[in-house]
DNA sequence: TGTTGTGAATCTCTTCACAGCT
DNA sequence: AGCTGTGAAGAGATTCACAACA
């Protein structure tokens, strides 16, 4: 009741990080032993409207039955076959402060299919050990590793003066995408995708409606 | 050459953060003694397109010249005065783990009408001190030190199962934005503005669109 | 010439509304 | 009766393109 191989092109931005949070009900309802689940049951979870987890689901090829709605180990599976690389893909990490130790703890064993593998720092004290069960390196092994263990994803928790440049090197030894805590945007080539989650904008975006709401 | 004094209503979301972004760039500015800037400069640093930030500084009234741009300290000026809160806001963050720390560092004298007053946790080891220049609190002090220290925006890095029902907390005790770190979505009432910013999601959609960009 | 300010066109995303199914 | 799947409409955000200006 689910899948359909069409390969495709990429799909809408939005949807992406939604199907991930369906996901996440998904698993929680699949262990309280549930079997299936109504369009309007992930839409109240995810804070959207059933249409639109409607659409999101028709866009992904699953399919449900107007009387049970959507099997819901189908649909794991069928999400997992958007999210998750087949093959597995490794991250790593760039600058062990609080935020780098906040995301290693949290990713730690969580998702099988996308795991990181390796931190990395300037400073020596924080390195060639193991925290938070990633193993630790100084930045001048970072080209090194990343095509030893074949990383695709970068993600930077450095400084803001820092992050271009880690960035370029980061490019340049082969990965793809990344996921940067800088506050200060990438420039990337085309063909890696960069994304820039700016904490202090989103707080100021924050204050700023939550005058304007009130 | 700048200012506009239309209060009117809300402005639309993406704009107010790339004011943001525009105002940190401002910032570095000024500090360099650069006098003006044009919007192609502002357009480079924030990652978007020139016409992209005519359209968001035209929303806020904000005027250039053709010969010498914007001048950066009205710019300054002019974001300011819809990005502040006049009388400055109070945030208060739940939840002190390395994300909290992180937050708490980051934030620490950064923004003079937005900082963080107070920090709470469950753990009574983290309470009763100062932490990262934050007084932290147990929870059940939380509706008291809102309403004592004005508290209008409330940040949680608290597990997912607990952030319902501290932004439940949060809500009643008067705070009317709430930044949310774990991956729950809020539900909130009406007069309540609440952003989820869940970083799983977010790498997994770096993640896949790495994968589709290359 | 090179820039701003902005209407119009375009693109992307969301919601509506309803046929079709069980 | 209540749900899914989806075309069509609507809302929101971005880019185009060019007049006006210094």
């Amino acid at each position: 009741m689910t899948t359909s191989m069409t390969a495709s092109g990429p799909l809408p931005y939005k949807t992406i990080g939604r199907l991930s949070q369906y996901r996440r009900l998904l698993g929680l309802r699949l262990a309280m032993g549930q079997r299936n689940v109504y369009s309007h049951e992930l839409a109240a979870f995810a804070g959207v409207t059933a249409a639109q987890v409607r659409r999101d689901l028709m866009i992904v090829g699953a399919k449900g039955s107007p009387t049970k709605g959507y099997d819901v180990h189908a649909l794991i599976e069928c999400l997992g076959g958007v999210l998750d690389d087949p093959a597995g893909q490794r991250a790593a990490l760039v600058g062990i402060g609080n935020l780098g130790r906040a995301l290693l703890t949290y990713f730690h064993g969580r998702r099988p299919k996308l795991s990181i593998v390796a931190a990395f720092d300037v400073d020596a004290a924080k390195t060639d050990r193991v925290i938070c069960g990633c193993r630790c390196y100084t930045m001048d092994k970072l080209a090194e590793v990343v095509v030893a263990e074949k990383i695709t994803v970068g993600i930077l928790t450095v400084p803001a003066s820092e992050a271009q440049h880690v960035a370029a090197e980061l490019e340049a030894a082969g990965v793809s995408g990344l996921l940067n805590f800088a506050p200060q945007p990438l420039r990337v080539g085309p063909h890696t995708y960069a994304e820039d989650l700016d904490m202090t904008m989103t707080l100021e975006r924050v204050a700023y409606f939550a005058r304007r709401n009130r």
